[in-house]
DNA sequence: CAGAAATACGAATAAATATTCGCATTCGCT
DNA sequence: AGCGAATGCGAATATTTATTCGTATTTCTG
């Protein structure tokens, strides 16, 4: 492995014509294809840009380095779900224990269903990991499920509430991780998001409590 | 990366005289060392030859490849952890939810104690994660997890107990690795043990009822 | 002590891979 | 058409790495 660190994980050069954009476009969409066909160990810039029908060079003037290009595709997976859990806390058309549950549900169905990808995307953690923005995603998942807690046990301290939104939040982050590693069936899903929500849910009854 | 992948994860030879167990104890160590202080990613053949003060080929006559050399390290490890929690879980002086209480503290604490090798031992799982005595590793852990639910929620049923174990041991380590991964104060640990063991035992005690 | 077996060595081998850079092509515009 | 900027190319470069193998050294055995 040869590699000469290039600076930051951030973006190199924005793509100004429309086919640089679909170059960008066209390289993303490999590199979700070359990580679940290939895995973490095999996603490499040059596969990339041959299953994006591009060249390395090409690739090379959008994206600084690998890391950047997993980045960038985990950085949009959390978009994504943080947007659709934070869609499900904060409706508030069902009692909070119901919506907890059907986050849990909506989330650990999500990870299955693409858990090629998002393994593959683990097992290359420790390449972007370390990246300031990774940390901001976490910090505001915590804070929805917080907000979420203000509603669902309002009894509870402030201090309190934040590790137990921490504990809420890593524990369904964790456990979908965990149990999607292996191919399931649906029924073995809803089971399983079942037995999790229960348990989440005899927690948040204590909180309310206390 | 040059793998040239020769066979199996399993040992090569087994050292006979006594500079030989000695040279393959003075790379374990090494092992542990490479990969606490430089981490998973800088963990290769040679700077655990040169830290042990060996040469790689004289490694490499105990240990096929290098990822043999980290399942060592992770399977001794889960021996090591699966033989503490063992003894808390059947330890009988006390009623079951202080034992889950004692077991989620000891565990938290010992994964903070060796956050750097075991995380770096997470990042490199990929290298040695479809060994079929991983799977083994977690059967047991599940198994002596179902038997103390036997005892301690005696009217769930077989199947409804033995997804509850699972839940339970996985929650356990998943969290565990996810709180450790940063450094934490004596005071943070307790407080997040407690937490998890809160959540646990509030659903232990849901199990208990039904 | 002699021969055999075990052990140790480490330079050499064979890949794989991340990244660059000089040059070719296309685009947007007048 | 024609010019500059943006884009695209991909062979070449520089490294890193895992692993082997011929040879030297040590230990054991009789």
């Amino acid at each position: 492995m040869a590699e000469r660190r290039s600076g930051s994980i951030s973006s190199r050069k924005q793509p100004q014509q429309a086919r640089s954009t679909e170059l960008v476009a066209a390289i993303l969409e490999a590199a979700v294809q070359v990580l679940a066909k290939e895995g973490a160990q095999r996603f490499t810039t040059a596969r990339v840009a041959d299953k994006a029908g591009v060249s390395v060079g090409s690739l090379y003037q959008y994206f600084p380095n690998k890391a950047a290009i997993l980045f960038r595709l985990q950085s949009d997976e959390w978009r994504q779900t943080s947007q659709m859990l934070c869609d499900i806390l904060e409706d508030r058309s069902d009692p909070p224990p119901q919506r907890l549950r059907r986050l849990v549900h909506v989330f650990i169905r999500s990870e299955c269903d693409e858990a090629e990808v998002r393994g593959a995307l683990d097992d290359a953690a420790p390449l972007y990991r370390d990246a300031p923005e990774a940390r901001a995603a976490r910090k505001a998942m915590d804070g929805t499920m917080a907000a979420f807690l203000r509603e669902a046990a309002p009894n509870s301290s402030d201090a309190a509430r934040l590790r137990a939104a921490q504990l809420i939040g890593h524990t369904i982050a964790a456990l979908g991780k965990d149990f999607s590693s292996r191919p399931r069936t649906a029924t073995e899903i809803t089971a399983y998001a079942d037995a999790v929500a229960d348990m989440l849910c005899a927690y948040l009854k204590t909180l309310r409590r206390g």
